[in-house]
DNA sequence: TTGAAAGCGCTACCAC
DNA sequence: GTGGTAGCGCTTTCAA
């Protein structure tokens, strides 16, 4: 059986109170039984639990970090980057892949608050916010990362995405591109929205415009932005500059036009947004919209902890900017 | 405060004893109680405290997953199918990242066995195979994913990487490569050792041989692959086929060739390994030897829960097959 | 069918 | 300095 602080206390002949003590480093032990009974619990090899711990009203130390899919290197960096932070700060934290759904996105949240996780970080889309509300009711500290819900009163670290579109749009006018379009993810996505809003706004600013078909729906995976790419390109009179809400569409956008017997960037250019690992490795190489995204995981993880030690801190709204990273997927429009 | 089985046991005028039933479906309770009670959870949004159930000797329903990088595809791909496998069967996995180092995976095994997780599965490097016997001795149950640690008795679940290297090798010798080289992990990397065993193994059944200067080492990025590949490229006689170790350090030596003005796979032919996502977005796409990832990680999973249900079970050695993807990176040596 | 009570391993407060 | 002890929220006999 794994041994106890009963165990520590009976070996070294002292009280659970004193280990306890020790353990914690409070309180006024002896520098003799501290060192005594720390060498009995480094010989049993004994680990405190944490579990035992928390019930007593300590922390879990541990966070929720739910994101669509961890095997998206974007959010694999966005994951990589929280970890980074939680360790450093003495938590762990529990990965929860939604997929999207919110239906996942309940059972998730139900799930972390019954293992009493310290806090939750969310980067995934949620259709419906109310699944929120009962978090915030508990006063559970909660942070959105590159989301937003205006309806809720929670801390968020987010990009300008609307200025991330701009910044695409503004690439796509200056190197002559007049038939544009967009491959967005699910228009659901907030981040989604902002960033053609920005992009609309942009084209709109020199008297073009940024009609319906111009704007296709994909699901954020490469296949279905590829299928999407398809048809996109297929038309007469098709697009010369696409902009792709994230850099696996980018790649779809990329490959159906391989597919196509399109040249990149010399009859279409792509721009992607994220700047993932993905975008450096492509072929071409993409040119993208930078998210600065392993401060958008530090800075979610502090914002959890501070609040975590300082009740009562009105939600945070961060919002950082975007980068305009020029790679080879761009290039003048030919037409 | 958050509700407590107190609480729904005062509010239904029951002992907390129906209540802890209904919850866990067991017992015989009326179907009149047990509606009243489950109606009365559900209005005070009641979520039953795992760690307190925990702490009465359920389990944490909690898995530990050690690599070296979330970050990295390989690893976010793995972690993907081992989450998704641990949400069917009810657990939930924290993601621990180690960089490869030991002090790491100590630190995290610690922190994990006091968390009471159910089980770890370690699907990174460790130098110095002790620091796993404390874990065996307590009998926590372990599973190694694409490792060996042929002293220790756990349970392991990894792909034949000594066939994976001599697929490898076959096929860019049946491209006419004579000049080959091997991009290596860090040697410590058991997985590595035996991929180029089997490589070299395959190279000296046709008379070649593979020398010391042919084999570098190098850590598992990009950046110090490409810069090991500058130097190994550089050389005046140098490899026309190159193996490496995992796809990040193809896309390092694909970035090196490029740098240095030679084309792949016409002055150089690149071989990956793992078939990440990155392997099919990269220029030109690259031939790499596949691993199941998601058959590694599911499979890890099943054999950690099993171990949990039925105890005393000998630990299992699962070797998966590793399958050669010819892309674009490889062809015909040209001298 | 339901309830009382004994823990699970630990923290924190209060005596000594 | 050190120890006794009352919980923390839940599960699980054992009685009723």
């Amino acid at each position: 059986m794994k041994a106890t602080i009963y165990d520590i206390a009976r070996e070294a002949g002292v009280s659970i109170a004193t280990v306890s003590q020790v353990i914690n480093g409070k309180g006024k032990i002896s520098e003799k039984r501290r060192a005594e009974v720390m060498e009995i619990m480094e010989r049993l090899n004994y680990q405190p639990s944490a579990i035992a711990a928390a019930l007593t009203g300590k922390q879990t130390y541990t966070l929720g970090l739910l994101v669509p899919d961890i095997s998206n290197p974007y959010f694999a960096e966005l994951a990589r980057a929280v970890e980074d932070r939680s360790r450093q700060l003495g938590y762990s934290v529990v990965i929860c892949s939604t997929d999207n759904k919110d239906e996942r996105v309940e059972r998730y949240l139900n799930l972390l608050q019954q293992k009493r996780v310290d806090g939750m970080m969310i980067g995934t889309g949620i259709d419906n916010a109310e699944i929120l509300s009962p978090l915030l009711q508990q006063s559970i500290p909660v942070a959105l990362i590159a989301r937003h819900m205006p309806s809720l009163s929670v801390h968020t670290v987010a990009i300008d995405d609307r200025l991330g579109g701009a910044l695409a749009a503004q690439h796509l006018l200056e190197m002559g591109h007049t038939r544009i379009a967009v491959l967005s993810e699910p228009f659901k996505v907030s981040s989604s929205q902002e960033r053609i809003r920005g992009f609309r706004e942009a084209v709109e600013a020199v008297g073009l415009s940024l009609e319906p078909w111009q704007i296709r729906e994909s699901a954020a995976d490469l296949n279905s932005a590829k299928k999407e790419m398809l048809v996109l390109l297929d038309e007469a009179n098709r697009p010369t500059g696409i902009f792709c809400c994230n850099d696996m569409q980018a790649i779809g956008a990329l490959q159906a036009a391989k597919e196509l017997g399109l040249r990149v960037p010399e009859d279409v250019s792509i721009i992607g947004f994220d700047n993932t690992i993905l975008a450096s490795v492509t072929n071409p190489p993409l040119t993208t919209v930078a998210q600065p995204i392993e401060d958008l995981g530090r800075l979610a993880v502090d914002l959890l902890i501070d609040e975590l030690k300082d009740d009562r801190k009105p939600p945070q709204k961060i919002v950082l900017k975007p980068e305009l990273v020029i790679r080879e997927s761009t290039g003048v429009a030919s037409v």
